[in-house]
RNA sequence: GGAUGGGUGCCCGAGUGGUUAAAGGGGGCGGUCUGUAAAAUCGCUGGCUAGCGCCUACGUUGGUUCGAAUCCAACCCCAUCCA
């Protein structure tokens, strides 16, 4: 084998390599790059996007942060929106018809997305593809023939599959095909090399064997770490509500952060600040105080998805208001007219975002509610004077009242 | 096509005529504690009402009954086995 690392390909495939789960197979990917070089010719890097979910979040960066490695090789990076195979949606709601995603949401959602991927990448040097470029084409021969290459025992190696089947829960012939559509998707594009998360294993060697009965090489899928949630425990994602978006504001992301158990300090910063994880264990069993890891985690994310002023500032505001428990300085600004007079219960009920009367007096009742620092009783009656003031519900939310600037 | 078992609140899941806005768990929210978190602990968790209370809800539509998530009918959907 010693002549297959030609000059510093075995140094690429390292730093490619690094903080990857897995590479089927580096010898390939070390191969393909030769070729590559040798005739000029950048490889095609595909990530699969699925333009449902409009927000990336912090364990999508974790592949864009490796993307962003092939860029800087000069790779073509291609984002394959799945316009057709997000039709397949999710099939336990029934009677509700399964609308076609409008063309303009699509190109809605693929301005977003590369507007968020930004903060990671190089927009100038995105590609973007739908397939329904050419799933939308595929005849009902063409579909057969694909259908052909797979067999049913195949699928239900799957892990997802198997365990549906196993336990009962239906499983609809269209999800059946999703793979075999992502392996077209490669086949279409020529793809070199494939990203995902570890749940995309499955995908992606399916792809790998698909485009080898069209005759074409199995690209190499790069398999990255999936980062759990701001609980924990699951994977971090939209549809779970433990998700932390790159787009967030400043505080909020740093508020989030900080909100994490301490146990996933340390994957955390060696997932998204690519930290030396035997360092930062070192720092804790020698006594530092996980707070402090925490905060310059906080920092470090918010700086690095805004700016280390932004970092600073939130930072700032995160200690007044928690350590110091004080009010925010920005909080949302209410322009009722003042004085205010009425219930506690009126007063609560008509801030932004609260659900029914019914939320706010349960609020009101369990005193989560608090003006100018004094509890808030249901029936009370209360005053907000001319000056202003601030009235805190919950933990985290705070209003002031004044007038606007 | 046949037989059987199912479809309950954000999720899982109990409930087989009134005492059920519906046990229990999870999740979420609030209080206490704290390091911000976790853990612990107490409480809340359909809507409207200051409150009495009223309204809406247990796949869908009808029916029986003083009264139905619970009984009946048809329909839709899911799973298992057989074809």
């Amino acid at each position: 084998m010693g002549g297959f690392w030609l000059d510093d390909s075995e140094k690429i495939v390292d730093w490619l390599a690094e903080g990857t789960e897995e590479v089927v197979s580096r010898e390939a990917l070390a191969l393909k790059l030769y070729h590559s070089k040798k005739d000029q010719r950048p490889l095609i890097v595909k990530l699969g996007v699925d333009p449902t979910a409009p927000d990336i979040h912090l364990g999508h960066t974790v592949v864009l942060e490796k993307l962003r490695q092939f860029q800087e090789l000069g790779h073509r990076v291609v984002f394959l929106i799945g316009d057709m195979t997000a039709r397949i949606g999710d099939p336990s709601e029934r009677s509700t018809a399964r609308t076609a995603l409008a063309a303009k949401d699509v190109a809605t959602f693929a301005t977003t997305y590369v507007e968020q991927a930004s903060k990671i990448l190089n927009p100038a040097r995105l590609f973007l593809r739908y397939n329904s470029e050419w799933l939308g084409r595929l005849s009902f021969d063409a579909t057969l023939d694909l259908l052909s290459k797979m067999t049913l025992a195949r699928m239900l190696e799957r892990d997802d599959f198997a365990q549906r089947f196993n336990q009962h829960v239906p499983i609809h012939l269209h999800e059946l095909i999703y793979p075999l559509m992502q392996g077209y998707d490669s086949v279409a594009l020529a793809t070199d090399v494939e990203l995902g998360g570890t749940d995309q294993r499955f995908n992606i060697m399916t792809a790998r064997h698909i485009q080898q009965t069209y005759g074409q090489p199995p690209e190499v899928g790069i398999f990255l770490p999936i980062l759990e949630g701001t609980d924990g425990v699951r994977r971090m994602g939209k549809s779970l509500g433990n998700y932390i978006g790159v787009n967030e504001p400043a505080d909020e992301m740093y508020g989030k952060v900080m909100s994490i158990p301490d146990a996933l300090i340390v994957r955390w910063a060696t997932l998204l600040l690519g930290r030396s994880p035997d360092a930062m264990r070192q720092r804790l069993q020698a006594g530092e105080n996980p707070r402090d890891m925490k905060a310059e985690l906080a920092h470090g994310l918010v700086a690095r998805f805004w700016s280390s002023e932004a970092a600073n500032q939130a930072e700032e505001r995160f200690n007044r208001m928690f350590r110091e428990h004080e009010v925010p300085a920005d909080a949302p600004l209410l322009d009722w007219r003042l004085p205010w007079r009425g219930t506690a219960l009126d007063l609560v009920a008509d801030l932004p975002g609260m659900p029914s009367r019914s939320e706010a007096k349960r609020l009101l009742q369990q005193g989560g509610v608090t003006l100018n620092g004094v509890r808030l009783g249901l029936g009370q009656e209360v005053e907000v004077p001319l000056s202003g003031g601030w009235i805190k519900v919950g933990k985290r939310r705070h209003y002031r009242f004044g007038r606007h600037g």
